[in-house]
DNA sequence: CGAGTTTGACCCGCGC
DNA sequence: GCGCGGGTCAAACTCG
């Protein structure tokens, strides 16, 4: 079900199964010629050579790649505390928008716009420039609608979660009237599986629980390759990323170069 | 060709 | 009952 994405990032790695020094050339001839030792040494030569570099060009990969998985999670927690900060202070100056021009009337009014349980509000800061009112959370969501509503100017484009038939949850996303910079996503209902981050974190999980069996003695860790596999599965499909981490190994790779 | 997006039409609840 | 506005549907369209 889940796509994956082969790197090959181990496949030059020499391992306990296939030593490098076990690489050979086999010959249907006999090897009574000496030019054709020589050149079969050579050959041998070259093609270890040719491992060690590519095994070598794989290691960095792998170092890159954890680096930018780690900026990835603390960028991401980052995002996560500045929204739920925005979250309060928003809703702490409705509260006061509403106090001074209202203050007879009761709160029910603010409690109707307040979110309901099963509905959540959350403002997520985007490229004013940007039009296109997407917003990534993690999940897959399939538009069915666009309407412009009285009270904004920008269009509300409105989502079904397209990960499960069965999920019901729903989305709105509208620019925030206030501020460009930010659209207002409000989510309807639950959902009922998880998100593909989740999916992620819950293998590293179920990984790190084998790790603690005596089983793990008899079987040499392999977290290394599933946390990159995990990872490339899920960052392969944010175009931004595989972009920018194109760009940035290259741009390495040409460091090296000038050396 | 299939999956996703766009967009006009339609439905439905609510206030007058 | 009527009109308005938000939400949804579905055919047409786009894109990979």
């Amino acid at each position: 079900m889940v796509a994956t994405l082969d790197l090959n990032l181990s496949l030059f790695c020499p391992t306990d199964d296939t030593p490098v020094n076990e690489v050979t050339f086999k010959h249907d001839d006999d090897y009574d010629n000496d030019e054709d030792h020589s050149f079969e040494k050579e050959a041998d030569d070259h093609s270890v050579g040719e491992l060690s570099r590519i095994s070598k060009e794989n290691m960095e990969l792998k170092e890159t790649l954890s680096v930018a998985w780690d900026m990835y999670n603390s960028l991401n927690a980052h995002v996560k505390k500045l929204m739920q900060d925005k979250e309060v202070l928003e809703l702490g100056t409705k509260k006061r928008k509403f106090d001074e021009t209202v203050q007879q009337s009761s709160w029910k009014r603010l409690d109707d716009e307040l979110p309901r349980s099963g509905t959540k509000i959350v403002y997520v800061p985007i490229d004013p420039s940007d039009k296109s009112l997407v917003v990534k959370d993690g999940y897959q969501w399939r538009k069915y609608g666009q309407k412009v509503t009285r009270d904004n100017p920008s269009p509300r484009a409105y989502y079904k979660c397209a990960f499960a038939p069965t999920c019901p949850v729903k989305k709105k996303v509208q620019r925030s009237m206030e501020d460009d910079g930010v659209v207002v996503v409000t989510y309807d209902g639950e959902h009922n599986h998880r998100s593909t981050m989740q999916e992620v974190t819950y293998a590293l999980a179920q990984e790190s629980e084998v790790s603690n069996t005596s089983e793990r003695m008899f079987n040499p860790p392999k977290l290394d390759e599933v946390l990159v596999e995990q990872m490339a599965t899920y960052l392969s499909k944010d175009p931004n990323f595989t972009s920018e981490l194109a760009a940035a190994i290259s741009s390495k790779i040409l460091e090296v170069e000038t050396f």
